[in-house]
DNA sequence: AGCATGCGGTGCATCGTTGCACCAGTCCGC
DNA sequence: GCGGACTGGTGCAACGATGCACCGCATGCT
């Protein structure tokens, strides 16, 4: 049980503890070559690591990160989990994981529980557009990086934001159902309760204004409910119902654009309930490109979003803020999403 | 900055900080009711959070445990990852996110560096067959609960394996599609370097022979290969290019069983692109039933692991055993597979 | 000789919590 | 009225690493 101690390791080598600290954290410039060599053979034979608890306790450094997403169970949300956790190791920094299933409550719960555990860096995806809750925290000194979300107007000033920019992909989205002829749009989602649900639909309507189309005769589904939020492992099924309201209808839509790619899986097989084929009886485009929207049938097409120089950037941007004391001017990075067109669009018919 | 310490709770409460520290470890059998009262009102009006660093290197004790997966970018993974997250904040414990990415080295570096930060107890999902590169740790006290993965000769004494049935569900699988008429089998998976892979081939044979069928005559894809280790994320890709090999048969089969949900998704997707139409020219099975079987167009027949008990049960075994001090008996938990038919699978045409 | 400067380290207090050992006071029995 | 037990706490020394202040020695400069 008994740990290798700094202490044990002095004794080893020869010199105080003080010293071989002073090794561990760069402070070597006037070491002796011989000194260091002593210390290093003494780590080595001992198999010492530094006991982080007691480290932390001095220092109230961490080198753990939080990371709060609605849930890793959602594949979107797992790649990013994997994303950012394989640019922490990278660093040495470890990845908490917190599934805050999109309750506001845990999410505030999880994100003091972390800074009271020492962990001063947060990744946040966030589905609550006001921040506000977390306020407290970082004023205390809590940075904080909210992925997936633009920033707002009475976001904290240091707070950074990474995001696609979902307006412009959205946009796309729709352009390309308009390009290929179509005329009669739908859009799926949830209750726009966050930004970039908001910012996703602002770019469809965009994108129907350019096609000289009017928004307001475009369709929003679910009709009946539609005020309600719904939770990530949900959002398939809110995709399959709106579907079914969708086909039920005189004029159904030739051309449908999802919130987001399970949404849009969850739209694809209510349409084949209801009877459609997707890809000829109506077209269907996603938002994410997470790895099964190559894999379905037909093959989804969707707006990418660079998922690997996101999360590294959100990492990053955290680390660079973690090191440097004093206090950072908050900032956005808005990554460009990409149209990735594959079978489940095509002209109408 | 300055976080509320003991000391202050125990000044305002008027008591020394070893009794403030008797309440907060339920040593208060003795304790005045009043000062409990002034002490809680205390920290009530302070905020008063214990600080863990502190605390865990006084005692030695963390809760935190470590999740080692091979990546949560895979939904079946993610699905782990999010219920034992689940369980493991019900009772305040926290975890600490490693992706594996099923390169051994990483995951033995994973689980020295959880042991150096304190961590005592992990949910390994390991892809390794031995277990004996963290038997050092084990034999210093860390434990072990194994996920997906029965045990083996040689595993600690102390391990605990939880896991589904893996040969009785892949048996199920190959069961219901012999009966369905199939007599032309194929089993596509990766190498078979895992326990539980071998696990599921096994269950196939014993299907087979069970069916007056001869195991010699089923095929396995991918055939050239087919020695080749393969990450999560790629699980699909082989499924694909499998059931590339597989259509360019002269006497392709009509049924295939996948080692598991993605690779089952890549191989009909594969199926696909060789013209074929899957829940009619071709059955296809699966194995864990991840979400998007069901959302998958058809949509999947396979073998549903209990995600959520197995999960809750891999948690509350680690916690017993890192609650109780002395040296614990090892014991594996097998749960029982659930077939789920869907239209993925139907008679030979 | 007298003082400054650089070198290569070391001493020690400290971070916040814990829990064993201990203590002063009261009450009881004989 | 004295030993013993009980009550309701407190004192203090850790846990392991850190980093500032400091030290003895050698050398250089005037």
């Amino acid at each position: 049980m008994g740990e290798v101690t700094i202490q044990q390791v002095a004794t080893e080598a020869g010199v105080s503890p003080s010293t071989v600290s002073n090794l561990l954290n760069g402070r070597n410039h006037r070491m002796l070559p011989e000194t260091r060599q002593r210390i290093e053979t003494a780590i080595d034979k001992l198999g010492y690591r530094p006991n982080r608890a007691a480290r932390q306790l001095r220092t109230g450094r961490t080198s753990t990160i939080g990371l709060v997403v609605p849930s890793v169970g959602n594949p979107f949300w797992g790649a990013l989990a994997r994303h950012i956790e394989s640019a922490a190791l990278a660093e040495g920094y470890h990845v908490l994981l917190c599934n805050s299933e999109r309750d506001p409550r845990r999410e505030r719960d999880y994100i003091d529980e972390l800074w009271a555990d020492g962990v001063h860096g947060v990744v946040l995806c966030s589905s609550l557009p006001s921040l506000e809750h977390v306020m407290p925290l970082v004023e205390r000194g809590l940075q904080l990086v909210a992925f997936d979300r633009t920033s707002q107007a009475g976001d904290p000033a240091s707070l950074v934001s990474i995001s696609v920019d979902n307006a412009v992909g959205s946009q796309l989205a729709t352009q390309h159902l308009t390009d290929l002829g179509h005329r009669r749009l739908a859009y799926v989602s949830g209750a726009l309760a966050s930004v970039n649900r908001k910012e996703r639909y602002r770019g469809f309507v965009a994108g129907l204004e350019q096609a000289g189309l009017d928004p307001a005769e475009a369709l929003r589904a679910p009709t009946g409910s539609g005020a309600d939020d719904f939770g990530d492992v949900e959002a398939s099924e809110l995709g399959r119902a709106a579907a079914a309201e969708l086909v039920a209808l005189d004029e159904p839509p030739t051309a449908i654009v999802a919130i987001n790619d399970m949404c849009a899986l969850g739209v694809c097989r209510g349409l084949r309930d209801g009877g459609l084929e997707v890809g000829k009886d109506v077209s269907v485009v996603g938002f994410d490109d997470i790895v099964l929207a190559d894999l379905y049938a037909p093959t989804l097409t969707t707006v990418r979003q660079p998922m690997r120089e996101m999360a590294a950037a959100a990492f990053s941007q955290l680390r660079s803020r973690l090191d440097d004391p004093g206090p950072s001017q908050g900032q956005s990075l808005l990554f460009r999403p990409e149209l990735i067109v594959r079978e489940s669009t095509a002209p109408p018919p």
